[in-house]
RNA sequence: GGAUGGGUGGCCGAGUGGUUUAAGGCAGCGGUCUUGAAAACCGCCGUGGGUGCAAGCUCACCGUGAGUUCGAAUCUCACCCCAUCCGCCA
């Protein structure tokens, strides 16, 4: 949510934004709005400034046993033009809200322009793909060969994108799941968290998803969502608090499976564990003093990317340009891994720093210290890393000759030792 | 699913129609005292909107929304949320 100051400030800085998100100016009409209903709103005050001191008046009139008749006409005149004032108000703040809350945030000025995933600019590659000498596999013919995925039997049971892994390989997400976690929290300080994965309305507003992008949730018949990432429920962790200055920064990690509609993406990765409805992530959520958040956005990439490192995975990060970031997003840092099967780079993680734009939203605060404002806090989320898709990549990087897969060292102990998954094993 | 009790500032909590300008406490901030700290004492201290260079002035906000009334935290209705108990259940 944009604060409305900022736009009858600047008009013009915010239509920039607007304009490199490839959209449309809308200040004039957002301040249009936002005069008619403060005329409204003073016209409301002024009104109800005079009725109660009238009312004050008749209560002291009365009391003396006086006639407050005169008084209580020149009310009851005031009543008509105050409901009027009173309902242009509230349906031009409405109006005014609905607007504003489905705005995307505005790009950091840093963010390179571009209209589409063409634009956004590599910043480094890490690490080596593997030299094979043979024609590597894709995760799925893998997998399936291995007789350890079973997208038939998903089918059956659920209908398309969905996956049944057994054996190693339903063991193997369980270790790299584990393993993220304990990394995250043992070495790069975020606190485990277990949060729902059904959320309310409230929850998904906080964060974004909604009012906008309904139709890429799973809603069950109570009215709650399923989650469509750890972020939902870490992030809203704090809304409506007002913290004090002194526990910031707040780090959450959590391993959740996330649900996601995947509506409009028909025809799209249709093969494989690639795009699921239900798949593993291990999130990461930062909460921060405003001051902190470019620092923390770069620490939450390095923790990102320390589970590529460990597990000896080739990756690269690029920043995604002004049109192909998400909805909440002010910059966001891509990570993509070698899939030697595809024979290219994926997306396994997306590092986001949202600025004040769903502190906003949450109303979550703090209280700077010796100062008598309070301020809204700066949120950050990432993944460390998306559980599913690093199945995938160290299926298809550490795939033998053979069909067989070496069990990266990092993970053997979360394995029973295991190095090598083999068939049916 | 059934029953009951609740929702007041950062937190606790008083407040059943009109000097409420939401008491009091805790926490916080400033000060006195002290070698320093603690204690004690004194003072300040909710959020948001409008207006204004500012000081200030003013309005709203007691879960949300309607209603009654000259006047609502207080009375009425609906809804939301929380808690407890019973039932069912992992």
């Amino acid at each position: 949510m944009h604060d409305i100051k900022l736009i009858r400030d600047n008009p013009a800085l915010f239509d920039a934004g607007l304009q490199k998100r490839g959209l449309a100016p809308l200040s004039a009409q957002i301040l249009d709005l936002d005069q008619r209903r403060r005329a409204a709103q003073t016209g409301f005050q002024e009104g109800q400034a005079r009725r109660n001191e009238a009312s004050k008046q008749i209560g002291m009139v009365k009391k003396q046993g006086g006639d407050a008749d005169a008084l209580m006409a020149e009310v009851a005149a005031l009543k008509d033009k105050l409901a009027e004032f009173e309902a242009a108000d509230k349906a031009l703040g409405e109006e005014l809200e609905a607007i504003l809350m489905g705005i995307p945030n505005l790009p950091a000025d840093d963010v390179p322009p571009g209209e589409d995933e063409s634009g956004n600019v590599e910043l480094r590659k890490v690490g080596t793909p593997p030299v094979l000498d043979f024609t590597p596999l894709e995760h799925d013919a893998l997998g399936e060969k291995l007789g350890l995925m079973d997208f038939a039997a998903a089918a059956r049971i659920s209908g398309s994108r969905f996956v049944v892994l057994k054996g190693a390989l339903a063991r193997l997400e369980r270790a790299l799941g584990a393993f993220m976690l304990d990394l995250q929290t043992g070495q790069h300080g975020y606190t485990e968290v277990n949060p729902p994965v059904l959320v309310r309305d409230t929850a998904l507003l906080g964060t974004g998803q909604l009012p906008k992008f309904e139709e890429d949730l799973f809603k069950t018949e109570t009215g709650h969502y399923l989650i469509p990432t750890a972020e939902v429920p870490l992030t809203n962790l704090v809304n409506g608090e007002l913290l004090d200055e002194a526990v910031l920064p707040l780090r959450f990690t959590a391993l959740t499976p996330c649900f996601r509609s995947e509506a409009g993406s028909a025809g799209k990765d249709t093969r494989g564990m690639i795009r699921q409805h239900q798949f593993p992530k291990v999130e990461l959520v930062s909460i921060v003093h405003p001051d902190k958040s470019d620092e923390e956005h770069l620490r939450m990439t390095n923790c990102a990317e320390d589970v590529l490192k460990k597990l000896g995975l080739a990756y690269r990060v690029i920043v995604l340009c002004t049109g192909d970031m998400g909805f909440g997003a002010r910059k966001t840092y891509d990570i993509e891994v070698w899939l030697p099967g595809q024979n290219t780079y994926r997306e396994i993680s997306s590092c986001s720093n949202t600025g004040d734009f769903q502190a906003r939203r949450m109303n979550a605060r703090f209280r700077p210290k010796e100062e008598k404002a309070t301020r809204f806090l700066h949120t950050l989320n990432g993944s460390g890393l998306a559980v599913g898709r690093t199945l995938i990549a160290v299926m298809e990087n550490y795939q033998q000759a053979d069909g067989s897969i070496v069990v990266p060292e990092m993970l053997r102990p979360y394995m029973g030792g295991l190095e090598r998954i083999t068939a049916n094993g």
